[in-house]
DNA sequence: CATATATGTCAACGAGACTGACGTAAATGC
DNA sequence: GCATTTACGTCAGTCTCGTTGACATATATG
């Protein structure tokens, strides 16, 4: 009764083949961000600063309405963290002269040099997954990837 | 200066690409665990509840020290959430009867019946990703993120 | 001028991670 | 048989980072 044809219950191969994909995002994802956070606490900071930073690194000028909507916190959270990293000089705050209500955010020197440390770590194990996996196999994983994000 | 030559620099291209897939992983995992998240705060339980009922209920009679080893927690958060879990009759233990020190975990009625609804939900928007992809982008999406796992 | 928008802040709360220490029971090695 | 190791649980304290709700201010907009 057990191990007998294997392809007769489709949705049991189903059910494993898309549990498979949930581990298999569990554990990237506990993975790839465990390095930063090692590296975060000896700033003193966590992985929500690592996002503000690699937001802002990534869009600078950003204002914080937009910050708030790709990382889908509240104002609080973001708050907190954001205020901590201008007042340690790693996010400067700028007035945007269109609409004086908003604040735009840069990088400063320190907040662009751990950007690219974490940046770097982050980058070097996706490019490694990349480079074993070939062309074909990571626009499959973009594709992937897209069709999960809402 | 700018705008000319996209393929001239080799180096911006890989970085951007990188950082793609950096934003594409934590898009995916956010919206991914999103919906759980929803469900679990109805039950007064949270994230960390939901991957110790959906790894009982993969790896039946895992113990506790095994459970440490996959969510890579430390023994004392894991205690708070478990002993909630068998208090409130979601989760039983039970003495491993060759080694007595180790406790089994499996899944009770309450715990299979909401580690179903869970899953169901991750498991459809995976399906759902899956099968617009097509299967050559599911092999390619399971081999990155393998190579992305330590 | 009324209303809406962008931002910041206060207070309070809760989940879930951490460390370090200690205790008990059981297995294992010498 | 005894010392050591392993598995598990727990106590106490700490920290990050998410939440809600209310309120304040400056600015833009209809």
């Amino acid at each position: 009764m057990v191990q007998h044809q294997p392809r007769a219950n489709p949705l049991f191969l189903r059910d494993e083949e898309l549990r498979q994909a949930i581990e298999l995002l569990f554990y990237a994802y506990r993975d790839f961000t465990g390095e930063p956070d090692a590296i975060l606490t000896k700033y003193g900071f966590g992985r929500a600063h690592h996002r503000v930073i690699y937001f802002v690194g990534r869009n600078p000028g950003i204002t914080v309405s937009q910050l708030l909507r790709i990382l889908k916190i509240t104002k609080q959270s973001l708050s907190r963290v954001l205020s901590q990293l201008v007042r340690e000089e790693f996010v400067a705050q700028r007035t945007d002269s269109d609409d004086r209500r908003r604040r735009m955010l840069y990088l400063m020197p320190k907040g662009e040099e751990l950007e690219r440390l974490l940046t770097e770590r982050q980058s070097r194990r996706i490019a490694r997954a990349y480079r074993e996996a070939g062309a074909e196999a990571v626009e499959g994983f973009r594709t992937v990837l897209r069709g999960i994000i809402n």
